[in-house]
This record gives C-alpha cells, structure tokens and sequence, in this order.
DNA sequence: CTCCAGGGATGAT
DNA sequence: ATCATCCATGGA
C-alpha cells in the first residue's frame, strides 16, 4: 500500500457524482479500475491508501486541478453557493476516452444505478478479470472487443436500443475510423462536432465526455437534473427557454470552469432536497414542463 | 411537429 | 403487490 497525500479532495463524492459508475464499496474503501489496472482506494484525512502507483492517482483523481482556484471562479449566487459548500473536495477526474465514450452512449435514458449495472455486465461479459483486496473487478472491454461483440450479445447487457449505437461507435474506433487520442488535439467546437457525429452521442453526451475523459473544463452537459436547477433558480419564470438559450446562458454565466460548476449543481441537486425533483408527493401538474433537448446542431455556437 | 424504442430502480398507492 | 415515472438519442 503507498500514501498518497490528496488535499481538497473527498474520494466517495467524487466515485459518487454520477461522472463514472464501476466503483463498489469494498471495505473502508473502495474497488475498481483505472485503466487496465484493478486498484483499491481508500481515504484516510489529507491521503489516499492505495495499491496502484501514487503517479496514477495523481493524474486520475485530478489532484493537480486547483480546486480552490476553480471553486472562487464559480459565480456568485445563492444555487452555486450551496452546491459549493455541498460538494467539498469533489473532482473531476480523468477517465479514459474510450471507456468514457462507451460508458455514456450506454447512459442515454438511463438512470445512474442502471448506469451502473450496464457498466459491470459490459466489464463482466467481455472484461478481463483482476484480483484485489480478496474481490474481484473487471477491466472495460476494449473497443475491439465490443466491435467484436454481436448487437444480441449486447442485449443482454440490459442496452436496450443503445447496442446497437454502441456497437456501431465500438466499430468505428477499433476499425481506428476515429482516433479519440487524436481528437485531443481539436478545438472544443471541433472535438464536440466530432463526438456527436458517433452513434448513440448526442450533445449531452459528447459534453460528458469533453468534461470527463478531454479535460474541457467548460463543457457544460444538460440534462433533466440541471435543467430543473437552471429553470428553477436562473430561469424562475421564463415560459419559452429552448436548448440553444440555454447553452448559451450556461457558456456566458458559468465560464471556464462551467463544467465544474455543472458537476457541482448536479450532485447537490441530486443528493438534497435543493430541487423539486420528481420527489416525494408533488401532485402532478397536469400540462407543464415540456422542452425537447434533442437539437444537436445547435448544441455549439 | 409527434411518436416511438427497452428496462430496472424508485416512489406512490 | 401493482402502477407510474424517470431518462437522451435517433429514426419513422
């Protein structure tokens, strides 16, 4: 085990914000994999316990990110007030591009435990298997492996209509059609033509993946939970607020670090009572709440 | 523009 | 124990 020493950090609200899925409790800690490595992790105060390499973690958590710095950039009111306080120490952390892409063209439509288990029968069904901490954990299949796969097989992986969009992404990326190594290097406008062009990525999608496996720290996805928030505390009585006036607020308002801030909203709007969720007890309102996300071509600008 | 696809967790009754 | 709701993309 080595100690790595992680200040601003807090491991749970970061394995628990919905930007990645396969990590089970395992202990005080936790079990996963970081990129082809089995990897336990664990807190304890300013470090984290761990059996992989301190350079790993490091880079994956995102440790070197100024947290500080980024939250005093975050806008000044009382929705990014709370979630600031709310989500202490949570990171954006650096996945791998293809694990990342195949992740989130499974999540369209799904919600984050079923997130979760389409992630494991994936890594279970074509993963490779690794021992840690007397547990078992599955690599991501690689995307020739999927590409290798059948859309039937992916069925029943509980994808529903989603295999055959990931089967057809999977296939582009090992057929080496789309390099995403190289898709680093475009501009952000570019890189988001780019993903949305892949089967199954649309423009919520595409933004997770700019968030969580490019680093594009503005990228700034929309879906349901940060729509009720923009709509809720931002937009309190706008009656027509389509998907191109809202990405354009969230680019001007939000800024560089818009991607953060989106996370941050995000995670305090799920795990608190902040929002009117599809909580408890709200009688439905017959007629309201209506907006069609899906507009991809006007997801830049 | 509208409708539809597939499905498991979650909450309401 | 049933029943409705949550969810994002893309094709008809």
């Amino acid at each position: 085990m080595t100690k790595v020493r992680a200040l601003d950090f807090d491991l749970e609200k970061t394995l628990d914000s919905g930007q990645v899925f396969h990590w089970q409790k395992a202990g005080d800690g936790f079990v996963g994999a970081i990129g082809g490595r089995a990897a336990f992790v664990e807190q304890c105060g300013d470090f984290v316990l761990t059996n992989v390499d301190k350079e790993i973690i490091q880079n994956y958590f995102a440790l070197d990110h100024p947290l500080g710095e980024i939250c005093a950039s975050f806008p000044k009111d009382e929705a990014m007030n709370a979630a600031r306080a709310f989500c202490l120490g949570l990171r954006i952390i650096r996945q791998p591009k293809w694990e990342c892409l195949a992740t989130f063209i499974c999540s369209s439509m799904k919600q984050v435990a079923h997130i979760r288990q389409i992630s494991h029968k994936l890594r279970e069904r074509f993963g490779e298997a690794r021992q840690i901490a007397a547990r078992v954990v599955f690599m991501f299949p690689s995307a020739e492996r999927i590409a290798a796969s059948s859309e039937k097989e992916l069925r029943e992986c509980a994808l529903g209509y989603r295999a055959k969009n990931l089967l057809a992404t999977a296939r582009q990326v090992a057929n080496e059609d789309v390099d995403l190594e190289k898709l680093a290097a475009l501009s952000d406008v570019d890189l988001r033509e780019r993903l949305c062009a892949l089967p199954g990525a649309g423009a919520k999608v595409a933004n997770c993946v700019m968030l969580f496996a490019y680093e594009r720290l503005r990228a700034f996805p929309v879906d349901v939970w940060i729509e009720r928030v923009l709509r809720e505390k931002y937009f309190p009585r706008a009656r027509k607020l389509n998907t191109a006036r809202l990405q354009a607020f969230t680019e001007r308002y939000f800024g560089d670090h818009g991607g953060y801030a989106q996370q941050y909203l995000f995670h305090h709007a799920r795990l608190s009572k902040s929002v009117e969720g599809r909580a408890p007890s709200r009688p439905k309102k017959l007629g309201r709440r209506r907006l069609s996300l899906h507009d991809k071509k006007s997801a830049v600008k």
